[in-house]
DNA sequence: TAGATTGTTAATCGATTAACAATC
DNA sequence: TAGATTGTTAATCGATTAACAATC
């Protein structure tokens, strides 16, 4: 019983749910269908109704989903009907345009610890937060109790920041270094390699 | 017959698997296994083997595969046995980062073209390499006969860019815009949105 | 009411895995 | 040879889709 009752390939699905709902939303819009959300996404209506009704029923027959209260129940759904508190390790130029990023507001997550080991940045600021020294990543982790951490520091030194990172409790890691992370059981990481994904596109041309 | 003989599943795949072999051969080991690969990947060996299997016969019975081997086959594969000519669209602080990544060297990417639609932007350099403006996107697309675009704009101007790259004969587009972009069959677009990844896992915390 | 769309079932489709003969 | 690992088959497992009763 290690997996749970929901498939993993569902849960993928339901943060882009969420964003179209969102532009849409954003756009003044009230009402949409499995139809219409499906056409967007290019998805099938049909599996998005089947995702949806593993977690029970969100629309109404003949007329379709309010959009706000779709929302606010994948948003209570994948659990970011708060604000996780996210610690970014590594502020070369790919971290420091991470920590600058705007995107990450009411979507969840907010970026509130920066470590480097970079004696130059050591104690210098990104928009008010202060880049703190990655030789004390476990012990300040720990304290602040984060449970989720994006690295962006080289390939070489990604494996060791993860194990560092779970050692202090972490259970998410985004990973933007271009190497697959090894994490045990009942650790999620993510790998956002742009190269891996340019190469699933060349196949095709 | 609008799909491939491979599935995309396959596919995308192949990208992790040679991303491994390249660690494997930079630290000087020259012969693996499906059992190794998958060990370290997370995946099975018989997933590994079958994948393989797509596309001829790479390994040796008893011996497992030699790295520098089935590096040139996936590469051959996935069509990154040569350099293709990206252009990057947006260049605020995840494009300049993006721009100055240095990742995607033998990779079989390289960044040859810049755009931008500021004009305290256009005209300046990352690299050696100018921003253009981007109301010339198509036409320079065009001439210099590019078939993969990262974009990095904001959301609500990713369509556009992709729908103007799309006209301009581009096939593939890597979109780090949180927003789901519509293409029309046989262009093919990839979505690296990290909110999308951290939510993915927050579900499981 | 008539029309539309959900939630759900059953059937189809496709992917993964276990197992093993072949063979290095 | 003995041990190991591939490539492949068949079985299992899981995901997607089509269809439709329910119902707004």
């Amino acid at each position: 019983m290690a997996s749970s009752a929901v498939p993993d390939i569902v849960i993928g699905r339901l943060p882009v749910y969420l964003r179209a709902l969102n532009y849409m939303a954003e756009a003044g819009q009230e009402i949409t269908s499995s139809h219409e959300l499906g056409q967007k996404l290019g998805i099938s209506s049909a599996q998005i109704r089947k995702d949806l009704s593993h977690f029970g029923e969100f629309g109404k027959q003949g007329t379709g989903y309010r959009i706000s209260h779709l929302q606010e129940q994948l948003k209570r759904i994948l659990k970011v009907d708060r604000e996780w508190e996210v610690a970014l390790v590594g502020i070369g130029d790919l971290g420091h345009a991470v920590a600058r990023y705007n995107g990450f507001k009411n979507r969840g997550f907010r970026i509130s610890m920066l470590f480097d080991s970079d004696p130059s940045k050591i104690g210098t600021r990104i928009d008010e937060l202060e880049i703190l020294d990655a030789v004390k990543l476990k012990e300040q982790l720990r304290a602040r109790n984060i449970q989720v951490v994006m690295i962006a520091v080289p390939a070489a030194h990604a494996q060791q920041v993860a194990d560092d990172c779970i050692e202090a409790g972490v259970h998410a890691i985004l990973n933007y270094a271009p190497i697959t992370l090894t994490v045990p059981p009942g650790i999620k990481a993510q790998h956002l390699d742009p190269v891996v994904y340019l190469q699933r596109m060349s196949y095709y041309l």
